[in-house]
DNA sequence: CGCGTTCGTTAGAAGTTATAACTCGACGAA
DNA sequence: TTCGTCGAGTTATAACTTCTAACGAACGCG
């Protein structure tokens, strides 16, 4: 992280510069969604004129690249700070829920509606991956429980994405469930889906999350 | 569905231009993705100029309301026909993965990422309440399992969007789980999230249906 | 047969991304 | 200190987009 510090005064002032018209980025994100995001825009709201902006970035795209990669980034750091304080599966659902509400077009930068002809670099991957083996620790502390499933046996044979992690695979199939149910609730709720049927969304994640855990908090 | 049925030859040639448009739309939107649906291009391509198309749809929103409207009750009549021939839970499941595999940019336009200026109109949300009737039905027919959780008494008190369905709390927790896990499965298939991870979508989601359902075929 | 409604056209405004060419300032080396 | 180079920001321009306005022409109804 450090590695990159402040040659000389111009990579200062450029460094400075992309990250301010990151933030510009992420406000308009926020307020506008992805596809509303607008490098004329930007540069209007920092003082200057239109093409100045491509001096720090390639294009809409290279922008939007750099974004996915500061939320891949943010997500596993937020994770990571968790679980080093010892969070449980319960921890990590709870620090989820609580990223994604923070900035809810950040959750959908990553776990959205992809654009077809997009693809992710791959470093998105590799952070990907380390957000998945603090999961998979996670689920390795649950309890086992009942005799191995279909999907399971599949599992077995069917591990690399795991990475190497030793988890046998009712693990893995825990930690997969961790992620799509979780999912589920979670997009639907901040995708607005629930809003109008009169229900506490939040209540909806924890049931999830207490079936995940082994149910006995319900 | 016959009662718009070809008045004038001017309105019947009218509806028959704008299904055209519409069905161009779609494929627009199955290759590209609906934020780059452009009216410009749907107009060359039908061999008329651009602003043609606003004799028969206000605009761009216009146009993709009719199409989150004709995606909704794509749906619905989906769901219906299969419960008209007696399909179960699992089978309503499997009804909905095949119709998202068939064009995941069509469940994207209904349970994607929402664009945060845009509002649906009323009448998908009532044909989203008759979707739900019909998972509902389904969820009813299940062996009731377990005491009351939580969430299940807090449902007791917020049934609204049941819409009047004589379901029990519980049936009403399975309904939402329903929904919920599914998509979670679900999208991030069609999102490509799994791509790459080596184990089989349809596998985590027959496993998902199975403990939707009593875990029994597991 | 005429006349009005409606369709499709071209022209144009106000946006967008993105490239090319140019000016000007700052920084480092002789 | 002077000079050369590099880079930041500028304007101009192209090729797009949605969308409005005004015009011509064709179709169909009375």
């Amino acid at each position: 992280m450090v590695n990159q510090e402040a040659k000389t005064p111009r990579e200062r002032y450029r460094a400075q510069v992309r990250t301010e018209i990151k933030q510009r980025a992420w406000e308009q994100i926020a307020t506008a969604g992805a596809s509303a995001l607008s490098l004329n825009a930007i540069a209007k709201q920092m003082g200057m004129s239109g093409p100045a902006l491509y001096r720090y970035y390639g294009g809409r795209d290279e922008l939007i690249t750099e974004l996915v990669r500061e939320a891949y980034r943010s997500l596993a750091d937020t994770f990571r700070a968790a679980s080093q304080e010892g969070a449980d599966v319960a921890g990590l659902a709870h620090t989820l829920r609580e990223w994604a509400l923070r900035d809810p077009q950040r959750y959908f930068l990553i776990y959205g509606t992809p654009v077809p002809g997009y693809h992710a670099p791959d470093d998105t991957t590799a952070i990907s991956s380390e957000i998945m083996a603090m999961i998979l620790d996670a689920c390795a502390a649950l309890p086992a429980d009942g005799p191995e499933t279909r999907f399971e046996a599949h599992l077995a044979g069917h591990r690399d994405w795991a990475a190497g992690h030793p988890a046998p695979p009712a693990v893995l199939h825990r930690a997969l469930t961790f992620w799509t149910r979780l999912h589920g609730v979670l997009s639907l709720e901040l995708a607005g889906q629930f809003t109008g049927m009169g229900f506490d969304p939040a209540l909806l994640y924890a049931a999830e999350l207490a079936d995940l855990t082994g149910a006995s908090t319900n």
